[in-house]
DNA sequence: ACAATGCGGTTGTTTTTACAACAGAAAGTG
DNA sequence: CACTTTCTGTTGTAAAAACAACCGCATTGT
């Protein structure tokens, strides 16, 4: 587990916090290594969880499948990212949807009730964690608003400005590569591949924009 | 203020601290009543917030209108409900929606750095109230899931049978009413109001649901 | 080397939705 | 009460998306 204390180290919710700290609170906050093959499920829908989990390597999709087999992706995790955080609330139930390995990939879980009831002893940083996590569940709230303008958007064109233009906006560059593939694209959006592929095709025509692969340009 | 009091202690944020210690708590957490008449604005996009803010009368919206003026409702605030959690965080930026009052309406705002940053003298109760806010902000997100959840599906008639049945299970019971007229409904499901209408009355005439303005009965 | 698989693009058809326009009911107002 | 305004349902038409089927290309695995 050691290996991805540097990895923790760049993370929101250890942000502050020293290598040698973070390393003393693994015990305190029992942390757990995980891993994944490609395809494996971290979570599964009713499971129910008691940790916050951080991804240190590889790549997740948030995904719901219905019952009539429709799936939806909600969302992703990058490395360093924070997931679970939606149950960390006592009451608050069954897990609603499946976080799937979509590369290999290793996660560390944390013991909620550890990382928010503040230890009196050694952990320092502590309170630090604790803030950032806070701002970080915060932040992923904003996230979760803005990825429900774009849904919110009527038609596929609509939906896709609207999502490449904030992701322009978060690179701050008009050149950059989405974590998805046109279909994973597709079920981001809710719409479907072939009519989305022909309308980023026609945007390209009238020149919008520029794309290869998962690479693009907003013009 | 003070009239407001037995509404704090039965909102979320709350929960837990007796009338005495919420009172005593209004200044040290910098609380300010606003009021507004129905239409105007609680929050506005391109705003900076640094204060979290409860209703504790009326009825709110949070809206999104973009360029072209197509209205999006994102969700919508009870009475006791917490808001503006999303620019807790330092470097969050500007509001990117608009809070509006649907009825006659008076929040309470609480500064941010008040709430999280405990203070040592009177205020017994703060660590609890840290500690409900975490909990109120991590459910807020689940239920931003849910909401998309419900926008990803893909007919109208899907929307409404997801949306719906979270209602009836929200309320333990098939019978409820809905906080949305039916424009508010489609601008919340990101559909056309006629169009849902119709789809709603198809419902109806195949024995699925039943309804009467706000209320609904699933079957 | 070759088959199998996955991905992205293209096309034509069918279904669904948006849009526009209107009518009746309900609610609010002077 | 008369009047306006708002809300809901209805219909027909136009536009858009879903769907299905297929192709070419790159990647993978044996």
């Amino acid at each position: 587990m050691k290996k991805y204390v540097p990895v923790l180290k760049r993370a929101q919710l250890f942000a502050g916090v020293g290598d040698d700290e973070i390393t003393s609170m693994l015990s305190c906050l029992d942390a757990r290594l995980h891993t994944y093959k490609k395809g494996e499920y971290v979570l599964r829908q009713g499971e129910h969880l008691n940790d916050i989990i951080i991804l240190v390597s590889g790549n997740l999709h948030i995904r719901n499948d219905d019952y009539w087999g429709n799936r939806s992706i909600l969302g992703h995790i990058d490395v360093g990212e924070m997931f679970g955080e939606a149950y960390v609330a006592p009451e608050s139930g069954a897990l609603l949807n499946d976080v799937v390995a979509i590369e290999d990939s290793a996660v560390i879980f944390f013991n909620v009730k550890r990382i928010i009831t503040t230890c009196s002893s050694a952990c320092r940083f502590h309170a630090m964690v604790v803030q950032n996590m806070f701002f970080a569940i915060s932040e992923k709230n904003k996230k979760l608003v803005q990825k429900l303008v774009h849904m919110s958007k009527r038609s596929t064109r609509e939906k896709l400005i609207s999502y490449l233009s904030e992701e322009a906006k978060r690179h701050n560059s008009p050149n950059f590569t989405i974590p998805f593939n046109r279909q994973q694209l597709a079920d981001f959006l809710s719409v479907d591949r072939s009519a989305m592929s022909n309308e980023l095709c026609k945007m390209r025509d009238e020149g919008l924009i520029e794309f290869e692969k998962n690479q693009f340009k907003l013009l």
